[in-house]
This record gives structure tokens, C-alpha cells and sequence, in this order.
DNA sequence: ATCTATGGCAAGCCGA
DNA sequence: TCGGCTTGCCAT
């Protein structure tokens, strides 16, 4: 079957056709149902059709699940890297949707609307470990025939109804709870059977076997037999977990990238996705093929331009939208993979709305709507924009180098290149101009998951895997949702019950201590005060990943924070009343501490580890970087109410441990007569220490605290202000590394920005204390040349001198003060110029009323040079005091001059 | 629909 | 006029 690799189309739309009347059926008589057993496997693989659903399928990876309503079971998509096409499995096992609660069947029993539910089951009654009071509880399993009935309908559903019953049947005896009914099905269902997205199964007659991989289980014995063998014994069953779904290997993804163009008769609106009332004009797809598809809608009066196109570049005319439309549908069943930029906002869904005002039947959209998101039929459509959206991905793993989430800056930022700026609206364009911009859409999405070697596909396929969630679900939701899905993994497989949000905090409580930030939960980590001036050979020493290691080593986490036992309240945390359990790992411990071992001691080396092949070391690179975007969370979202098990004591103990381990460490460096001259949360700046100093410091951390402490770099030399978080340091190699300081900071005007890069640049020249003297006669003069340049009004663009600041909400919703950008912003919106969150506004300061102006409309005359001038001042002055250098001396000298 | 945390700085607003 | 507060941007 799969040796056939090309399927016909019309082959496939009968598949869907049959597989959709079956749906009818089924739906309707859901005593169709059949129990357990090998009877019921044969019959769902024979529905299928066979070909989407065999019943034998090679190696292949599974990268989604979802729920078949019509069906009544889950599905699984799986990518047979071969003939690189999707295949589908259908749950033959008889899993059943279900929650849990603490009211026996007996009681159950006399609640009607419970047992009378049309979907209503069985009940069951199981045992669970119940992590919070350290006992085994019985609970009964209330099970049901559809996902919808355990929860997700906004009535009626049992979730809701035996809390609400069950005080009116027995009165208010018992505290009524129910658990783990709020986990989409498809994810129960991948926790109950184990299963791991990202990794390879094989189907043999029917049954979904994982496929083992002897080279990477070589690896992982390796890893853990011989690398861990001398850690702590419990965690080794978790690195080798772990390291499985890590060391496995990738496949290479068959993708389209899809753009489209549609026709707006008001220039500057694009026409809303909903309503869909414009034709569709042009469409790209950029296939990992190599092929390059722009389909273009014949309209009268268009120009043709020159269409002289790259050899590799087929342009297809089309004189009925309808077909166009049916030539993307085609592409979409054809391709495992679609990637977008913004597609679930508005590509597809405007196609999905557009088909259906063309008169498409539905089951001939290969489009499937949820609430904000457009998912596909066959494939798996991946929406790059919600993906790079993601603040852990754009600050872990992109390293901020894009700051606004659209194609153009993502696109300039990652590759290099940009969209081609249009001079009038789509709609005027000619074919040629319509496809080329059109078409290099496509490409710069397709490049983003192609380029340095398909690193975000692959960074997708790592984050699936660790999450265990649907590569759909993982490209659009943020790092709390995917820890919480590995920790809710983790406790089906031990058999722990899932607490409850509420619960949590009621057993354990919540936090104890004062922050420092009015209005934060409880205090953070420590600061320590610079010391002020130019100091030489500075080491910088710090924890490797401090807050993930307190986690592992402390045992910490909501079911070791304030444990049940008294014998444990003598293990306490320094500054706090909490205490932490000595008889159990917690699973945030073991999960997130094995994690961090890998990530440590295994993949970084390993990544730059120029012995191993270097695409074995690029692979290695994206695992420690997909390590990194979730270890970094995994301290905060015990601090966030959004996490499912939020445990404030267990956020505010890591920190104050994390104050403790600083201090000591300052206190052990003084000892060993070392200068601390600066330091923040999990590093230290020793000024000019003995190679001995830092290594007795390393080993007493090591043997004291258990912590990893080493040498991250060396300064040649660093310059401190007095303000905490605002340094400059200088690397061996001349790389100046620039922190807090304004004069790097994303919203000054591109003036002032140039000379402090220039300021920078002199620096970086320095070696020797002697060559400072001469730096700070350099230094002078650019501040000087700055300042009578702003001076004397000689600017050359007035956008260099515009402040860009981004609205945090919509103007209107600033009703505490009015900030400058603001009163930039309501300018702009009296302008008829729409804002939303998120825009930035660029203005300048002027002289009159209200003193600021969108820099589009200001002209140069009415520059506010003394407010220039001022935050000139304040910039450079971060830099001045440090080198004894006084800013208004430096302009003073100027004005002595020009008297000579 | 989506959401990891706290600490720190600079600027400007705004009420006492 | 002063100082607390809001805001945005950044460090870790």
C-alpha cells in the first residue's frame, strides 16, 4: 500500500466521502458501539477505508490526536517518513472519556441527571495516590460515551452536575469534588496510553506499537549507564525518560508554506476573514519539494507585467475562483504539513469562509474551524506567527532578536531578508508585481522552518515530544501549558490523582514573605550593590540553571512544600516558615531536575563537542535550547495563578533558597579573600581573583551547597555605576557586553543610540588602565559632537530623533496618567490612523502643546532641543560617572572654546 | 484567546 | 514643589 505514493485525488475524496457517511450513522445510533476486543479492531480499521486508516503502517512519527465526534473515538495522525504522507489510527481499545470524584457509585446512583445522562457510562471504582495528604484514596471513575458530556458544554455536563446535585439529594454532608474533568480528551487519552508525540510507532494488524530504535537506545544506555551513573539513584529512571525522547531521531518534514491574497476594495483594509465577501486573487505554495506554485484569478483590466519568473516557479491562471480555491484544497490534502504565517487568523479561515460562500459542501473544505484556531483534515497545520509569538520562544530560544511579531521582522531578523514593500494596494497590482509579493510570502514562511537546517521544525518536534501534546496544540501554546501537560503525563503513569487548583492552595497554603515590587506575591531574588568605577580582570562566576537545580536538590514542589508529615517541619527553608518533605520526591523535583542534568551535563558539552558529527551537533543544540525555553518557566509558573498546580510556598521557598545560596557563596568569597563587586540573583563579579580563588570557591559550593558554580566569562575589564542592573563589560575579545543601560534600550531615538554605539566602540579598544586615559579624551569629543550637533539643529532625518514606545493597551484604556506615547497615540487616532495593543508609536518632543507629536507629522523647527539634550544627559551620564567623567565639564569646555 | 516569576531604572504624570 | 504612582523596558 505504501509503495503506492501517489494516491489520486479523486481516490482521496471518496475516502473522505465514505468515512463521512459512516460518520452519520455512527452519530446517530451510538448503540452502534462496540465492547473491547479483537472483533471491534478489525471493524474500525475496515470503516476507515483502509488506505487513510491501515491496518499495518511502517516506522512512523505521531505528531497529532483529536477527538472524531462522529466516530466517538480519538484518533491519531501519524507521518510515515517514506512515502511522507499522513496516516490516520483510530482508538480500538475501547478508551472511554471519564472523571473522578469523591462520591461513592452508591451515591451516584440516586443522582438522576447524572445516571439518566444520555452519555451517562459506568462507574468504576479506583485507587489513586493522592500527593497532597500523602495516602492512597479511593475514588469512583465516572465514564462516559462522548468527551462533551464530562465537561465543555456550557450546561448539563457531569462535571458540573454532581456538585450541583448532590447537596440537593443529601443535603451538604460531604465536600464534593471532582477531578481531572477539565483535560481534553485526546490528552487523556495520550497520558492513559502512554503515548509520545514526536516518536515513532509502527501499526501491526490493527494495534499501535511503539517503534524502538537501536542506535539511539545504544546512546541512552550510554547516557545513563555510564554518564549518570553517579547520580542520585531515583532520578535515573527519569533521565532515561527523558533522554529517549531527546536521543531519537527527527524525520524530515514534507511541508507546504501557504500565502494568499485577496481582492479589498477599500485600499487599506484587509477585508474580514468572517464575512469573506472579496475573491480570493492569488495564492502561493512554496513546497519543501522544491516546488514554487503561484496561482493567480484572471480579472479584467489587470495588467500582466513581466512575468519573467525563476525556471523553478510554475504560475497557474485561473478564470473560476472556484478552482483556484479547489487547487489549494488539493495542495492542503496533499501535504502532511502546512505552514503559515498568521493562517489561523486569517488565511485559512478566509478560505474556510470563502469556500462556503462559493458553494462548497463541507466535507469538501479540508479546513476544520475551532474557536480562534483552523486546523486541517489531513495534515497538520502549523501557524508560525502564533509560534514566534510565544515570549519564551522570542526570548529563549530566538534570543530577542525580533521585537515585533510579523513576517517582514521575524523574516529580517532570522534570514536575513524582507517582504518586497508595496508603492500601491494589492488590489491595483499587476499579475507579475501580485505573484512576486505573493510568492516571496510563501518563501520567508517556508524559510523560517527551513533555514539553519530546519531548526524550527525541529525545535516543534522536541517541544512535542517533552510536552506530549499534538504539534498543533504545542506551536500555539505557551511553556506553562506544556509543563503542565508532562506533570498531568507523569501522574497518570504513576497513578497520582490530579489535584485540584483550589486544593493546593488550601493545603498548602500561600506565601509568607514581603516583595520587594509593591504589588508582587512574595520577595525575589537578591541584587547585590555594584561598586562603583572601572574595575580590571573580572571574572563572572554563576549557577548553572540556579532556580531548576534548588528545585532538584531541595526536593521542591507542591507535594514536598509544607508536607502533611511532623517528622518534616524540622527541613526548613531560611527565611520562611515552610518546610519541605524528607520522605518523597516530588514530581516537579524529578522531572524538572533530570531535565536539567541533561541539559547541563549532557546536550550543551555535547553541542559543542566538535568530535561529534556536526549534524549530530546541530540536533544537540536544538535539544538544549528547547531545554533552556522550559527550564527558564519552570520557576515561575509555580508563582502563576494560570498554572494548574500554582503552589505560591513552593515559588517563594525556591527563591529564598536562591537568596540564601548568594549570600553564602559572598560570604564563603569574602573568607577566601576574594572582592565581590557585583552580583544578581545566581552570578557574582570577583574582582581580579587567583585562578585558586575561583576554583575553592567552585569546589566549596560544590560540597557545601551542592551547586554547580563556575567561571561563565572574563572581563577584561568592567565598568559599574551605582545603579544595580546597569553595567558594561568588556570580553577578552573585545566584545562589549552592555546591560540595563539606557543607551541600548530599544526606544531611544536612533540619535542618540548611533553616538552611544560609538562610545561603545572606543571602549572596546581598551586593554590596559593606561589606555583608558586616552579613551576618555575620545569618549569626550564624541559626547561633545553629539551634543552640538543636537545643538546647532543638525540632524539629517527627524526619524532619527523619534522615540519608539510600544502601547501596552488600547489608548482609551490608560485612565490612571497619560504617557507620553499616548498623547503621541490619541494625535495619531484623531487622525482617523487605528491602534490597537501592541503598536508602537514613534513621536518626537516639541516645544508647543501637548509637547510630544507623532514624528510623521512634526517637522523640524519645532524640535524641543533642551528636552534632547537633557536625555542626552541622563544617557551618557550611566557611562560618565563610572569613568569620573561629568557631562555638563565635557559640553562646559565647549562653550570656552568657541570664545577662543 | 492567552497568560512563568521578581527586581530595578528612567521618565513623566498628577494629586497633595 | 514634592513624592508616590504608572508605564515601559530591561536583568536574571
Amino acid at each position: 500500500m505504501l509503495q503506492k505514493k501517489q494516491r489520486s485525488l479523486d481516490e482521496f475524496y471518496s475516502l473522505f466521502k465514505e468515512s463521512s457517511e459512516i460518520e452519520s450513522n455512527v452519530s446517530t445510533s451510538p448503540d452502534n458501539f462496540l465492547e473491547e476486543g479483537e472483533e471491534q479492531e478489525e471493524m474500525v480499521v475496515e470503516e476507515a477505508g483502509g488506505e487513510l486508516a491501515p491496518a499495518n503502517l511502517p516506522p512512523s512519527y505521531l505528531v497529532s490526536a483529536g477527538y472524531d465526534g462522529s466516530r466517538g473515538v480519538v484518533y491519531l495522525k501519524l507521518y510515515e517518513p517514506t512515502s511522507q504522507r499522513i496516516y490516520f489510527w483510530y482508538d480500538n481499545t475501547g478508551h472511554r472519556p471519564y472523571l473522578l470524584t469523591n462520591v461513592p457509585p452508591e451515591e451516584l446512583e440516586k443522582l438522576e441527571r447524572v445516571v439518566n445522562h444520555p452519555s451517562f457510562d459506568h462507574f468504576e471504582v479506583v485507587e489513586k495516590y493522592d500527593a497532597l495528604y500523602d495516602r492512597n484514596i479511593k475514588v469512583t471513575k465516572v465514564v462516559a460515551k462522548d468527551p462533551l458530556a464530562i465537561g465543555g458544554r456550557p450546561r448539563g455536563c457531569l462535571r458540573d452536575i454532581i456538585p450541583e446535585d448532590y447537596p440537593l439529594v443529601f443535603g451538604n454532608s460531604r465536600d464534593v469534588k471532582v477531578w481531572e474533568a477539565a483535560i481534553k480528551y485526546y490528552q487523556c487519552y495520550i497520558y492513559d496510553r502512554a503515548l509520545q508525540p514526536g516518536m515513532p510507532y509502527k501499526i501491526e494488524n490493527g494495534k499501535l506499537i511503539p517503534y524502538s530504535h537501536d542506535d539511539s537506545e545504544k546512546n541512552i544506555r550510554k547516557i545513563v549507564d555510564e554518564f549518570f551513573r553517579g547520580e542520585s539513584s531515583d532520578l535515573l529512571p527519569y533521565l532515561e525518560f527523558w533522554a529517549r525522547l531527546l536521543e531519537y531521531p527527527a524525520p524530515k518534514m514534507r511541508r507546504v508554506a501557504l500565502d494568499i491574497e485577496v481582492y479589498s476594495p477599500v485600499a487599506t483594509r484587509v477585508p474580514d476573514p468572517e464575512e469573506a465577501s472579496q475573491p480570493v486573487i492569488c495564492a502561493s505554495l512554496v513546497g519543501s519539494d522544491g516546488k514554487k506554485r503561484v496561482l493567480l484569478l484572471r480579472r479584467g483590466g489587470v495588467e500582466e507585467g513581466e512575468m519573467d519568473f525563476p525556471s523553478d516557479v510554475s504560475i497557474e491562471f485561473y478564470t473560476s475562483e472556484r478552482d483556484l480555491l479547489q487547487s489549494i484544497f488539493n495542495a492542503l490534502n496533499d501535504y502532511p504539513f502546512v505552514i503559515t504565517f498568521n493562517g489561523d487568523d486569517f488565511d485559512l479561515n478566509y478560505l474556510y469562509h470563502r469556500a462556503k460562500n462559493l458553494g462548497f459542501a463541507k466535507r469538501d473544505v479540508p479546513i476544520e474551524r475551532g474557536q480562534k484556531i483552523c486546523l486541517l483534515k489531513y495534515g497538520v497545520h502549523i501557524d508560525l506567527y502564533r509560534f514566534f509569538l510565544n515570549r519564551s520562544i522570542q526570548i529563549y530560544a530566538f534570543g530577542q532578536k525580533y521585537r515585533n511579531v510579523t513576517l517582514d521582522e521575524v523574516a529580517r531578523a532570522l534570514l536575513g531578508r524582507s517582504k518586497i514593500e508595496l508603492t500601491k494596494p494589492v488590489s491595483e497590482l499587476s499579475y507579475s508585481e501580485l505573484a512576486r509579493y505573493c510568492l516571496n510570502d510563501a518563501e520567508l514562511t517556508y524559510a523560517l522552518t527551513s533555514y539553519n537546517d530546519e531548526l524550527v521544525m525541529k525545535l516543534l518536534i522536541v517541544l512535542t515530544r517533552i510536552s506530549r501534546m499534538p504539534m498543533e496544540d504545542v506551536s500555539r501554546q505557551g511553556v506553562s501549558k506544556w509543563i503542565r501537560s508532562f506533570m498531568q503525563y507523569e501522574h497518570r503513569r504513576r497513578n497520582m490523582l490530579i489535584p485540584n487548583s483550589d486544593d493546593i492552595i488550601a493545603v498548602r497554603g500561600t506565601t509568607a514573605t514581603r516583595a520587594i515590587i509593591k504589588g508582587k506575591k512574595y520577595m525575589g531574588a537578591i541584587v547585590v550593590r555594584p561598586i562603583p568605577g572601572v574595575h580590571f580582570n573580572v571574572a563572572v562566576m554563576d549557577f548553572q540553571s540556579l532556580y531548576p537545580s534548588i528545585i532538584k536538590v531541595y526536593n521542591l514542589g507542591y507535594q514536598t512544600v509544607r508536607c502533611v508529615h511532623e517528622e518534616c517541619r524540622s527541613n526548613v527553608v531560611p527565611e520562611t516558615p515552610h518546610w519541605i518533605c524528607r520522605k518523597h520526591r516530588a514530581l516537579e523535583s524529578a522531572l524538572i531536575g533530570s531535565l536539567r542534568d541533561l541539559r547541563v551535563k549532557w546536550y550543551k558539552p555535547k553541542a559543542k563537542d566538535k568530535s561529534l558529527p556536526s549534524e549530530q551537533r546541530d540536533w544537540y543544540n536544538v535539544i538544549q535550547s528547547a531545554l533552556k525555553v522550559i527550564l527558564n518557566a519552570s520557576y515561575g509558573v509555580f508563582g502563576a495563578e494560570v498554572f494548574d498546580l500554582y503552589c505560591p510556598p513552593a515559588a517563594e521557598a525556591t527563591s529564598a533558597i536562591g537568596r540564601s545560596i548568594i549570600t553564602q557563596t559572598i560570604k564563603r568569597a569574602h573568607e577566601l579573600g576574594i572582592e565581590v563587586i557585583y552580583g544578581d540573583t545566581d552570578s557574582l563579579f570577583l574582582k581580579n581573583p587567583s585562578q585558586e580563588q575561583v576554583k575553592a570557591l567552585s569546589e566549596w559550593a560544590e560540597e557545601a551547597l551542592g551547586m554547580e558554580l563556575e567561571v561563565d566569562k572574563y572581563y577584561r575589564y568592567a565598568v559599574l555605576s551605582s545603579r544595580k542592573k546597569n553595567y558594561l563589560g568588556v570580553l577578552e575579545d573585545g566584545t562589549v557586553d552592555v546591560k540595563g543601560l539606557t543607551g541600548k534600550k530599544r526606544h531611544i531615538p536612533l540619535f542618540i543610540k548611533r553616538y552611544f554605539d560609538k562610545i561603545e566602540d572606543i571602549l572596546s579598544r581598551v586593554k590596559t588602565p593606561a589606555e583608558f586615559e586616552f579613551a576618555k579624551r575620545d569618549i569626550e569629543k564624541t559626547v561633545r559632537e553629539c551634543y552640538m550637533k543636537l545643538k546647532n539643529r543638525e540632524w539629517e532625518d527627524i526619524n532619527d530623533l523619534a522615540f519608539e514606545v510600544v502601547l501596552g493597551k488600547v489608548p482609551g484604556a490608560y485612565d490612571k496618567t497619560t504617557p507620553q506615547h499616548v498623547k503621541a497615540a490619541y494625535i495619531l487616532q484623531a487622525k482617523g490612523i487605528e491602534l490597537k495593543a501592541g503598536d508602537t508609536i514613534r513621536f518626537v518632543k516639541v516645544t508647543k502643546e501637548p509637547f510630544v507629536k507623532p514624528v510623521q507629522l512634526a517637522t523640524s523647527k519645532e524640535i524641543d532641543v533642551d528636552k534632547y539634550i537633557g536625555y542626552l544627559r541622563s544617557t551618557f551620564d550611566q557611562i560618565l560617572d563610572a569613568l569620573n567623567l561629568e557631562f555638563d565639564e565635557i559640553i562646559g569646555l565647549t562653550r570656552l572654546e568657541q570664545f577662543m
